[in-house]
DNA sequence: ATGTGC
């Protein structure tokens, strides 16, 4: 008997080997190799009735299993129409992002769900999607860059007090952007979030320290940036008195690790679904209670952690540099998945590019880079699963920005608005963005708004091509 | 979004 015999049966892999030691031990009793492969023929008819023991069990409760996994690939049908859901700003929304979401909504995991009018094409879930789950975490649900998020400091300073070529030197001294950019080693600063014990948990996560220690602190590419402003409250709130304050603005996210962890886990989840309807492929889920679902869940957490520990280096950074002590200081993600009580049941809520706005939730959102940016306290709205936007959202792609955009055009707009900038790309340019006052006023329900905060110093990554 | 894959 060897395995040729049983990969003749039709066995692969795994099965062959415990159909091989079965074999022997039945040789072993006596058995000649014509019974054992008519043995073998039924275990492979009927696994189910040699499981309970033997010398076929482990073979059985093998078979049993890839039946069950085969079984869960076949079932994964889509339903024919998306459950509905609610769209702010409808007008502002282009149809991709829609059709994204209806998508999004015929997943057999989906219960709930909710579009932001900052809203715009991404990878399986729109920007700016909210959607709710049950038993199962998307890992495109939440994006590539986990954790990404939101931080604002307020200083005790007068904003006329810091010059514009002080706060570029500062912006440029203690800042660090681009891709694969990171802190020299004696620049480096440590953080609670390094000493996480999840770090030693898992494999990726143990070989992704190295590079989340040299990046801490620190603001990537894209969109992401770190302004100084000026913030004003038209009444007092949150222990500030009404008024204007110097304040800095950043938007970071999970760097390096968390674009890393994204990777490997989405790869997982459309291993797991191979025959996902090709509009759903990168919805691609993980059911929760499974390894790999609770490994993301582990890594998704810590990332959404390190995102902000970020901010936290940066902002403490630039205070010590300014010699003082943020007045107050409010941050939140909004890429990342919460477990969240929606009409009375658990559910995974996945934020992709939307604020969380519980009722009296502190949450920022910006505008351009040019345009102001909004401290805001959320109203809790049941059917935006208590979320509002990320931002003004873009109405230019990339591309398109870059192909109907000139750096003049930029430049007199940054002129006109008083902004100073440091870096940024002209796929970052203001006119990229939908008005961030169109975008507010079709969530007035979502979120109140607390204070404005106007850029006046901008650092982004170099990009492309500079402005 | 990230230093990388089509």
């Amino acid at each position: 008997m060897n395995g040729k015999h049983i990969s003749k049966l039709g066995f692969e892999n795994k099965a062959i080997g415990l159909a091989l030691s079965a074999a022997s031990l039945r040789e072993g009793a006596g058995a000649g190799r014509e019974e054992i492969l008519n043995e073998l023929r039924g275990v492979q008819a009927a696994p189910q009735e040699y499981a309970a023991g033997g010398v076929y069990a482990a073979l059985a409760a093998h078979l049993l299993e890839q039946h069950a996994k085969a079984e869960a690939k076949k079932g994964v049908a889509l339903y024919e129409k998306p459950l509905p859901y609610g769209v702010w700003g409808a007008d502002l929304i282009e149809s991709g992002a829609r059709a994204q979401m209806d998508v999004a909504m015929r997943l057999p995991i989906s219960r709930a769900g909710a579009l932001m009018p900052d809203a715009h094409v991404g990878y399986g879930l729109p920007i700016g999607g909210v959607l709710a789950t049950e038993g199962a975490v998307i890992p495109y649900g939440v994006g590539v860059d986990i954790g990404c998020s939101m931080m604002l400091s307020v200083l005790p300073v007068a904003p006329e007090k810091l010059a514009t070529e002080e706060a570029g030197a500062l912006l440029l001294k203690h800042t660090r952007f681009g891709a694969g950019v990171g802190f020299d080693k004696r620049e480096r600063e440590d953080h609670a979030v390094l000493h996480d014990p999840a770090w030693q948990d898992q494999a990726i996560l143990r070989h992704l320290f190295d590079k989340a220690v040299a990046q801490i602190g620190s603001s990537g590419s894209g969109n992401h940036f770190v302004e100084f402003g000026t913030l004003t409250l038209n009444q007092p709130d949150e222990g500030l008195e009404a008024g204007t304050y110097l304040a800095i603005l950043s938007h970071s996210g999970s760097r390096g690790f968390g674009a890393q962890v994204a990777g490997h886990f989405t790869g997982l989840a459309q291993k797991l679904h191979p025959n996902l309807d090709k509009a759903a492929q990168k919805l691609a889920w993980l059911p929760l209670e499974g390894e790999d679902g609770q490994a993301y869940w582990q890594a998704m957490t810590l990332a959404g952690q390190y995102a902000l520990a970020n901010h936290e280096l940066l902002h403490a950074r630039l205070a010590r540099a300014l010699g003082v002590k943020p007045l107050m200081q409010a941050s939140n993600s909004h890429n990342l998945a919460w477990k969240q009580r929606v009409n009375g049941q658990e559910l995974i809520v996945h934020r992709k590019g939307a604020t969380p706005a519980a009722a009296g939730q502190l949450g920022l959102i910006p505008g351009s880079m040019a345009a102001a940016g909004y401290l805001v306290r959320g109203r809790g709205h049941p059917e935006a699963l208590a979320s509002a936007s990320h931002g003004a959202g873009r109405q230019l792609g990339r591309k398109a920005a870059a192909n109907t955009l000139n750096k003049k055009d930029v430049q007199a707009y940054l002129k006109r608005e008083g902004v100073t900038l440091i870096g940024g790309g002209i796929d970052e340019a203001p006119q990229a963005y939908k008005r961030i006052q169109d975008v507010l006023a079709r969530q007035s329900d979502l979120v109140d708004i607390v204070a404005e905060f106007r850029p006046r110093v901008v650092r982004m990554d170099t990009g492309s091509e500079d402005v």
